[in-house]
DNA sequence: GTCGTAGTTTGACATCTGTCGTAGTACGAG
DNA sequence: CTCGTACTACGACAGATGTCAAACTACGAC
């Protein structure tokens, strides 16, 4: 009975001054982790991490989700027993102008563009 | 006594085509070698590995060119007794347009431009 | 041939990373 | 309160990574 009524739990995340270039690319240089980050961005909403089906286990995930918010790429919160998971572009764009949208861009190219069924 | 009179020993370099976003991200998000990708774009010409310094002794400098250079980020050519490396601009543009600039231009933001004195 | 300069190779080492399995915590429904 | 769902925490482990020191190779100058 805390007063975290409307987010539950809190986690940590760095505000915008702190994330690091260096911290982001080291993100999404892990294939699942660009992954998630592509389908984030195709589907422009916040999902839960149970919507991506990723090729490990859960505990792999949640791994790979910390490493995301902890570098800045994504805010993650909780509601109910669900815990949302959403694209920091505001952050990123106003950081780095440009280079989230060239990085989908290339691994749209790389990889082929997200099924659009989701 | 080999043919290789115009190139000395030969490097193995990636081909455009198999360039892989994650490798170039992988390579990108380590402190050093960023360094050496800002300093190769912003001076615009091939230099030798002596002509950085870096903070690291010189196997662990090969290290990183040669990181640099199984990525497909950077060119190495023998010349000599040097090695020049070289920014492979052309090919990363042509892959993955706008990706390098951006990342430069965040750098830049991040840690502020380099030095002109070079 | 001898020397010096430039960069490589090898081996070692501590740390980090991605992965798993198992056990645990938090919340909503009943 | 009990149960199921969603996610976390911990411990383990193999493999990658960044670093160094020491010995080595390649080339140009003399």
């Amino acid at each position: 009975m805390t007063d975290t009524a409307t987010a539950g739990r809190a986690l940590p995340h760095p505000a915008r001054e702190q994330i690091r270039l260096e911290f982001v690319l080291h993100a999404l240089s892990d294939p699942m982790r660009l992954q998630i980050v592509r389908e984030l961005a195709a589907r422009d909403a916040e999902l839960t991490c149970s919507q991506f089906d990723l090729p490990v286990t859960k505990s792999t995930s949640t791994h790979h989700f910390r490493v995301l918010r902890e570098s800045g790429v994504i805010r993650q919160v909780y509601r109910g027993t669900a815990k949302m998971n959403g694209l920091r572009r505001d952050d990123l764009d106003g950081l780095f102008p440009g280079l989230l949208d060239s990085l989908l861009a290339a691994a749209d190219r790389q990889s082929g563009p997200l099924r659009p069924g989701g």
